[in-house]
DNA sequence: TATATTAGTGCAATCGTTTGCAATAATCAT
DNA sequence: ATGATTATTGCAAACGATTGCACTAATATA
């Protein structure tokens, strides 16, 4: 069980030079000649030395650590977004550490709170649904700790945003089901806290608009995003005897209870009724009929995000907030061929 | 931009007591007199200290960070463990720094590397499906650092082990097809490097064995677990002309896989092949027909992982390793009906 | 040759806590 | 009333790095 704790001491030691010198050498400071250096590296690695970095941040006051919080590390984009994320800061040597709100505010504030007192050098995440008030982000300001708002945001903080394009993906979609002959396209609004559902139903309302299509409020419905919620949604419109014969629903997620519900109930989708949605879920592809959706690509999200906490980083105080807007795009498939 | 930096210091002067005083106190150390705690409380809350767990870290020696090192993080069963190990040892404290080997032994022992330089107190990891050497996992070992193996593990390391009975869990798999009347079954065999799918097969073989049902190589196929290559093995049969009449894959990527070929083929399932798959993806359910596999629970996976954790951490040296073997469930779809 | 510049290191403080040990005041037993 | 406990708090040294400033020696400039 030899325990190595080898110190940077322990090197200078060795080479009857001082700590500083040491610390300078490894991490490659200019004014450190060459000799020193390569002896340096050389002793650290004899002796198994393995740098403190809490140490460093200690002194530092750079962790090295980004605190990404999202709703659900499991659901819906994130896992792509958290990967894009890991991928593109690990280059710049840092680790992230992954909260869940489960969609609580409450736990939500909490998890920043201990992120704070870990201090994180930066914050990214993705609201909870039900997040309406906003100190807890602007407390994160406060401190001057960078933060990025991607996916399920807000606008009025004067952070960086990194979020699809809800309204364009929205309305694109209504579009196609509209180019498909439809006309009584039935849509699946979300959480209404939500900035995302709210542009979503806008991109659906102008659509119809831009088609003369007439809105009819029974058939714009608000439902949770799962599963279950999409299924109970349109056995009520059927039990209720509303025609349709489209359903553009704002997630995956309801979708596939719709679809789910539709096939029970015996209606062809998609000869009666097609189906589009949001946020190309990877099991929208397995479905039978597979579900046309639109493409949110988290891994680009979380890779711009990132990008986006790393130039914020990098500028400091010279850095100007901006919001940037990923084009989404519709994976036409057999539910709206 | 008032940035509160408060530290025990600020909150020490403005009692007239000193700096260790308040740490006590806000640890809740026995020996703090309840006057000066409910002080050093109220003070802390008013300059609006915030404790900083870097210094804490760096003199205490415990940074209440663990490594949870995965494949990676939007697949299989990961995202639920991850989820489980999150909700367990967040009650105690801990935070996660999630990080992804995507499959890559070198990225596995960098990764490590990385967590021991952050001074994580522990780490969880499912290693990746390449890995033949163990001097890593070995190195945080000699550094008296918990370690607890799940899933994909290895066994003569003397670490603590949380994994599915995987020879349990096929061997009901395969018994449950057999029982259905199946005779030719075939075998999507995992990448043998993993102990995972060695038990898997040895599973499939001793429920054959059992039911003296003979052993046909042609059925046995190596196939990595993603739902291409289900797909072209199960194609690569059917143009052999091998007979079948089920798979019992020992991934519910390549089961999905073969299920799609087997529709594009002409093949009824489950009438003329059945299928079962093993881990219980999410998609799975969602299928048409949905397929039956072995459910691994991978909440319970992590809880247990993380419950295991807290236990070495609080024994100390006193902690008696253990493996946990957690009993999978079969779950029968439409697959098998 | 004397002076200015530069390259390479060392000194020592600091980051914000925790913690073993000492010290004081207060309480108790005798 | 006196010594022995006990309850609180203070002292000061860590933890392991980083970093501004000072310093020496070597080189360049005049």
């Amino acid at each position: 069980m030899g325990k190595y704790k080898t110190t940077i001491r322990d090197i200078a030691k060795e080479l009857n030079i001082t700590a500083s010198t040491v610390s300078r050498a490894l991490n490659k400071h200019p004014g450190i000649s060459d000799a020193t250096r390569k002896a340096v590296e050389a002793t650290a690695k004899r002796l198994h030395y393995r740098p403190n970095h809490i140490a460093a941040a200690l002194r530092s006051g750079k962790s090295y650590i980004i605190g990404v919080l999202v709703p659900s590390a499991d659901k819906s984009i994130f896992p792509s977004v958290i990967r894009g994320i890991e991928d593109e800061v690990n280059k710049d040597g840092y680790s992230v550490i992954v909260g869940q709100t489960y969609e609580n505010p409450d736990r939500e504030v909490k998890v920043i709170e201990t992120l704070l007192k870990t201090r994180v050098d930066g914050i990214v995440v993705s609201l909870a649904k039900g997040t309406n008030a906003y100190q807890h982000l602007r407390r994160i300001q406060a401190e001057g700790i960078p933060l990025v708002l991607f996916d399920n945001t807000v606008s009025d903080l004067g952070a960086s945003i990194v979020k699809t394009d809800d309204f364009l993906g929205a309305y694109t979609a209504t579009e196609h089901l509209i180019e498909r002959g439809r006309k009584r396209i039935v849509h699946l609004i979300g959480p209404r806290t939500s900035e995302i559902y709210r542009e979503r139903l806008r991109g659906y309302m102008l659509a119809l608009s831009k088609y003369e299509i007439e809105m009819d409020p029974d058939l714009m419905i608000d439902c949770p995003s799962d599963v279950q919620a999409g299924q109970e949604v349109v056995k009520g419109l059927l039990d209720r005897g509303v025609t349709f014969d489209a359903i553009f629903s704002s997630s995956d997620y309801a979708a596939l209870g719709a679809l789910q519900q539709l096939k029970m109930s015996g209606k062809k989708v998609p000869e009666e009724v097609a189906i589009v949605g949001f946020g190309n879920a990877p099991f929208t592809s397995y479905l039978d009929p597979a579900i046309t959706t639109v493409d949110q690509n988290g891994l680009q999200m979380g890779q711009c995000a990132a990008r986006v906490f790393l130039e914020q980083i990098n500028k400091g105080e010279d850095y100007i907030v901006r919001k940037h807007i990923l084009q989404p795009q519709l994976i036409i498939r057999s539910s709206s061929p």
